[in-house]
DNA sequence: ATGAAAGCGCTAACAG
DNA sequence: CTGTTAGCGCTTTCAT
């Protein structure tokens, strides 16, 4: 069970040194000057250290030393099964991963999704070792996000929920963008419109965790700055049009399961039979929402119009008509902002491009 | 810019009893042990914590004082983007995200792969802030995973490889899985076998990254366990039915891109066109040949049996043949063996079990 | 090129 | 309930 010369005590950098007869600081410029010392003694000190089973410098005494901690943190409010099965969330992640391979940072999961309480999420927060904070899709008043803010470290939002106090944020126009998602889809001729949206805020008033038609002060009030925008991008195209923006049905889901975008689509229609375009606030609610209608025997875009959100793989390669918003490049973004800052020392706002995609899931209305 | 009482240095534990003219400990203990005094002194700590700006003990000193990082490290060896974008590996990540989260651990993600030297890999390892390792499917020499051993830190690995000493590990029966699911294809009367596989080495003799012909010698010694005991698997039931093993068509595929599978397809059936079944181990690699199949006009199954590895949500919709792994108990038990080690503190092997799914992409060759 | 001294910010005994 | 004493393991001036 034990090597040749594994020591009781766990070999230090002073033990080593203690063995070597050097000073610490020799031990030290071995592994990090190696232009301090001749190179045989370096070979001397790290051939030895590998004899003593010394690791190398412990990397949270360094860190407490140097004052950095050589990771950045990615909060995550959503739970965890939501934010690994969402391909946007996903891309996000993959982006903001590969910005910190890249600067040799880690990444740090910091999980404090509605499965745990309060306080053990406040306790994940506090007692992250990280440089900096990316904060992702939170709500307005999300609980978490004080704490973060309160260690004083750097901080970039990515799309929710605004004017952080010095945080950075990386965003799209979310209302510009559904304006004019919906502008095409009235263009089409339709009058009566549904919109399935993840949850207007983060209580829940309505019974059970299915998708539920979501009361008209709920949609004037949301507490995701997201879903605000891309409804009132709705309502700018609506009056802009000369309809009444208080005729839409808005559906909200309180997450965003396979199932959510068909359930959502029945409970709309139902709600307004008359409605010819069901409008997603993300592709996987649409792509539900079409399996639904089809298994209804309801024909896209004959018989409905299908928009989403997102422009993931899936929805492009069933010909979803949508919004392709940038999701990779929103965490490589975030992440360089962390990695490297403004030089001003100020918070930017970085608003990304997005791109109308007309698919084949719309059409006049029958 | 500056808040009230925002002093010109970070406030830290002592200087809040300095201020509050009590010792370091109470003020410790108004954080870490609430019952240690008066509720009304730990109120006051707090509320001149806050006044002060004092974001709490900080994590990193913490951290070396309690020699616990509060954090697991995930050591990911392939390029980010695939493990972003393979199902399976997502699978597993969110179940170690979950038993993390559940255990109030961070999960750190180490990411070395290939985009990074290996020193700058290697500093990535050792400078990880984590209390053990997750090493998740790396190959037989993997050039980091001495480091993290080196750091004589708890070490889960997933899959592979095996031996690594100290290390528990967490995989499933490859051999016996792939087997099961060769005798089937094999009763259905299939002579001819294609085996689509993942890359054989870490090094890459063939030109270009795409998918190429193994040459028996590398067939013969992976460098990975998991894909060496796969085609030992479909070698044992090739045997058993008095088959050649070696006659088998071995195309192995640098990365899973999204057309692997179909190139790779593609090139089994050129190097020998009398091929039936097209045996996959991975679905991502299985669906993109389907899809080329199809393109080329030829139906599966009538005319060509498919079979995959990994029973991913995707495969399990198209029906596809597979053997179904549990990835997301995968990545919890990881999870739970580093969070709850085993009383003994001894190395622990689990095999999770498999499950053959016949699926509507096999049949009687044509 | 090498060493001595001085902490980084915190918690864990152990006394009082 | 509160304070004193000792470091956790390392890097970094500043001398030599």
């Amino acid at each position: 069970m034990s090597r040749s010369p594994t020591p009781r005590r766990r070999a230090t950098l002073a033990s080593l040194a203690a063995e070597l007869k050097v000073s610490r600081t020799t031990v030290s410029n071995a592994y990090n000057r190696p232009d301090q010392l001749s190179a045989e003694l370096r070979e001397r000190v790290l051939s030895t250290a590998k004899q003593l089973g010394y690791p190398g410098p412990d990397p949270v005494a360094r860190s407490l030393r140097t004052r950095k901690a050589g990771a950045v943190g990615l909060m995550i409010t959503e739970p965890l099964n939501y934010s690994f099965s969402d391909p946007a969330a996903l891309d996000f992640v993959a982006g903001l991963a590969e910005s910190c391979e890249a600067a040799g940072q880690g990444l740090l999961l910091v999980a404090v999704g509605p499965n745990r309480s309060v306080s053990e999420g406040s306790a994940a927060v506090l007692a992250a070792g990280v440089d900096g904070f990316v904060v992702y899709s939170a709500s307005d008043d999300d609980p978490y996000l004080p704490l973060v803010l309160q260690r004083h470290l750097p901080v970039v939002v990515v799309d929710q929920p605004r004017d952080v106090p010095g945080a950075s944020i990386v965003c799209i126009d979310d209302r510009a963008a559904m304006r004019r998602l919906t502008e095409y889809v009235l263009e089409l001729g339709h009058r009566e419109i549904g919109l399935l949206t993840m949850r207007l805020g983060r209580d829940w008033p309505h019974s059970g965790r299915g998708p539920a038609l979501a009361d008209p002060d709920r949609v004037r009030n949301p507490q995701f700055h997201v879903q605000s925008e891309r409804i009132r991008g709705v309502s700018d195209a609506l009056a802009e049009a000369g309809l009444n923006p208080d005729a839409l049905t808005v559906v909200e889901s309180y997450e965003h399961l396979p199932t959510s975008g068909g359930v959502g689509a029945d409970v709309a229609l139902e709600a307004n039979p008359r409605i010819t375009a069901l409008m997603c606030t993300a592709d996987v609610l649409a792509l539900s929402a079409m399996d639904r209608l089809r298994a209804r025997g309801v024909y896209v875009p004959g018989q409905m119009t299908v928009t989403g959100f997102d422009g993931v793989p899936e929805a492009l390669s069933r010909g979803l008509t949508t919004v392709r918003q940038p999701s990779v490049e929103k965490g490589r973004r975030a992440g360089q902002l962390l990695h490297n800052p403004p030089r001003s020392g100020l918070s930017v706002v970085e608003v990304l491009d997005t791109e109308l995609v007309r698919g084949r899931t719309s059409g006049p209305p029958a």
